[in-house]
DNA sequence: TTGTACGCGTTATCAG
DNA sequence: CTGATAACGCGTACAA
C-alpha cells in the first residue's frame, strides 16, 4: 500500500509541480491543455488514484451523508433508502447508515458524527432530536439536516412529509362510503406525532360521516404485526365488534387480518380493512390490501435533494415539502353487510 | 467551524506538547496519571472533539465497512443489515451502503472504494466480482472481503453461506411426505449459483422420492412477486398442473399464491406451497407460509465478525462458515388430496 | 500559466 | 515519561 502513486510521483514523471498536477486532475482552468494532457497521461500510466482521505481532510468535507432511522429492519424504509442512495451517489456522496433503536445515546452519537464532520449532512427519520445538543450550522447558518416523514416541532429544520391527517380521513371516508357504520381504528404508539395525526384524521372523518366512536374503538399498538394481532383480538373479543378497521400501518393490518382469519372472519366479506404505507408486499397479500400509498422512493429522492441544496448553500431557509399520498383500493375492503 | 479546538490548543492550555496530548487522550501507557488528568481536564474544558478525518489520514484507515447488495430495496436484506450494523458499531466501524443494481460499473466502483481505502473492508452480497480487478490485500496478504449468502467460486474469499441444496431437498421432502406426487419448482434466475443449487436440491429430492419431473415443471422466474405470478400462470395453464409448489423464494411464492387465488384455487386445500427465505411477513401472510428460514441477523453478525477478524489480522486464511437453515411448517402446506 | 511552500489535525519516531 | 518534528497526501494562496 505504501507504493501507491501520489501526485508527487506524477509531478516527477510529468516534469511539473504537484500544484499543477492537482490542478490538471481537477480540471482547473488554470492549466494549458497541453500540460493537462501530459499530466493525465502520466497519471494513467502510473495507475494513479486520488487519496480521498487526504483530500477530505484538506477540503474539510467528508462527502458522506448520514441516514438515520429508528429501526433498520423496518421494511418501510427500503424504498426510501433507494431514493436517497440514488441522488446521493449521483452527487458523489456516500451513504452512511445509522440505526438508533430509539436509544437516546445513539441518537446523540449520530448528531456528534455530523458535528464532527464525519458526515456533511443527515437525513433524520427518527422523530427525535437530542434536546440539549449543540446545533450544527454551516457557513450560511443552515443546519444540514432534513427530517423525513417525521416531524420535529420548533426545530427550524427542513422537512419532507405527508399530510397524515388528510390521508387518514380519506381512508376512513372510503369505509364510510362503503356503508360501514362501526369503524374502529388501530392506532400507532401514542405519544408519537404521526400516530396522533392519523388518529385525528380518523376522528374528524368519523365526525364528518356522523358516526359514533365507541369507547374501545381506538386500541393502541406499536406498528408491529404482533400488536396488530392483539388490538384486533381486543376489538373482536368485545361486544359490538366493528365491521371495518382503519389500521395505522400495513404491518398491524397484516396482524389484524391474521387474527380475523383465525376467528373465521373473512376479509372483506365480514370485515373490511384499510392499512397505511403500501408496503411492497401489500399488493400481493391475500387479500390484496387497500391502503394509503406514499411515494417512498420519491420521498427519499426529495429529502436527499433538499439536503444537497442545503449543503451547497442553494437554500437560505428551512423548507417544508409536502408529498402526495393516495388511497389504493384493493380487495380488503368491500360494501358493508346490509343485514 | 474553524474555531474547533484541536490538540494544539489543549497542549497550550495544559502546558504540554501535542504529542503528550495525543498520548494522554488515547490512553497510552507512556504518560503519567497526573499529566493524563491535566490533559483530560483541559480537553473537556475546551470542549475538545477528535478530528476523525485527520486521524484516519494519519493512521491510514477509514474505520468504515462497505455493505454491497444487488438491490437495496430487497426486504430480504433487512435483518442482515441489522446484524452487520450491530457488530460493526460495537467495533467502532461505520456502515457504508452500496447498491449495485447488478450494474458492473457500480460493482467496480465499490471495489475501487475498498482499494482506495474509503473502506477497510467489504461485505459482498452480489454474486459478482469484477473479473479483472486488481485484488486488494492487506499487510497479512488477506483480502478484507466477506461474501455473504452468495458464492464467488475460485475467489479465495471468506464466505458465510447456507446449504441451499440441502435446504431445498428438505422443502421438497416435506411435500413428498405429505403425499404429493406432482411437485413443481419455481426456479430463480438461472445462471445464478443460488438458483442452481436450489434447483439441484429439488431434483435430488424428487429422485429420492421416486417422483417424475414433467417437462414444464421448472419454470424460471427472477425472484420478483410478478415473476412468481407468471410462473404459476404457466404451470396452471398447462395440462397436468401440480398439486404442490416449491418456490425458490418467498416473494415469488406470494406471487404464485396470488395467482392461485385469482384462479379460485385454495392454499393449501388445492395446492400446497413452500417458499424460501422466511421474510418478516411470511408468518402473517394468509395463509402463513411454510418456508425455509435462514438466520439472517446471525448471518449478518457472523459476516461482520469474520470481516473484523480479517481486518485485525486474526485470520490467516479465508474461512467458509456454514449457517443452519430450518424448515418452518406453517399453513400453506397440507396433505395431498386423496382423490 | 506554473511553481513554492504551507496548512489541514493527527499520530509516530526519535532524542532527551 | 516527555517534547520536537516529521510524516499522512492533497489543495491553494502567493509569488513568479
Amino acid at each position: 500500500m505504501s507504493e501507491r502513486t501520489k501526485i508527487k510521483d506524477i509531478a516527477r514523471v510529468a516534469g511539473v509541480s504537484t500544484a499543477t498536477v492537482s490542478r490538471a486532475l481537477s480540471d482547473s482552468s488554470l492549466v494549458t491543455e497541453r500540460t493537462r494532457e501530459k499530466v493525465r497521461e502520466a497519471a494513467t500510466r502510473l495507475n494513479y488514484r486520488l487519496n480521498v482521505r487526504a483530500r477530505n481532510l484538506r477540503i474539510q468535507k467528508s462527502m458522506a451523508v448520514l441516514l438515520v432511522v429508528r429501526n433498520m429492519s423496518n421494511p418501510f424504509y427500503l424504498e426510501i433508502f433507494k431514493g436517497v442512495e440514488e441522488v446521493a451517489r449521483a452527487a458523489g456522496f456516500v451513504l452512511l447508515m445509522g440505526n438508533t433503536e430509539d436509544d437516546h445515546d445513539r441518537e446523540v452519537e449520530y448528531f456528534d458524527m455530523l458535528r464532527d464532520g464525519q458526515a456533511d449532512g443527515m437525513i433524520l427519520m427518527t422523530g427525535n432530536m437530542p434536546a440539549d445538543h449543540e446545533i450544527v450550522r454551516d457557513a450560511s447558518g443552515m443546519t444540514p439536516i432534513v427530517v423525513a416523514l417525521e416531524a420535529i416541532e420548533n426545530s427550524n429544520l427542513a422537512h419532507v412529509q405527508i399530510d397524515n391527517c388528510a390521508a387518514a380521513k380519506q381512508a376512513v371516508h372510503h369505509l364510510a362510503d362503503l356503508g360501514h357504520k362501526r369503524i374502529a381504528h388501530i392506532c400507532g404508539p401514542l405519544p408519537e406525532i404521526l400516530s396522533r395525526l392519523r388518529l385525528e384524521g380518523y376522528r374528524k372523518a368519523m365526525a364528518e360521516a356522523g358516526l359514533d366512536i365507541p369507547a374501545n374503538y381506538e386500541p393502541v399498538g406499536n406498528y408491529s404485526i404482533q400488536s396488530g394481532c392483539e388490538c384486533a383480538r381486543a376489538l373482536f373479543d368485545d361486544v359490538n365488534p366493528p365491521t371495518a378497521l382503519f389500521v395505522a400501518n400495513d404491518e398491524m393490518a397484516f396482524g389484524a387480518i391474521g387474527e380475523l382469519r383465525r376467528r373465521g372472519l373473512r376479509v372483506p366479506e365480514d370485515v373490511s380493512v384499510v392499512g397505511f404505507d403500501d408496503l411492497f408486499i401489500s399488493q400481493s397479500y391475500s387479500p390484496p390490501l387497500t391502503t394509503i400509498s406514499q411515494p417512498r422512493v420519491e420521498i427519499g429522492r426529495t429529502a436527499m435533494t433538499m439536503l444537497l441544496d442545503i449543503i451547497n448553500a442553494r437554500l437560505s431557509s428551512p423548507v417544508v415539502t409536502e408529498m402526495q399520498t393516495s388511497l389504493i383500493v384493493r380487495e380488503s375492503t368491500g360494501a358493508a353487510d346490509q343485514r
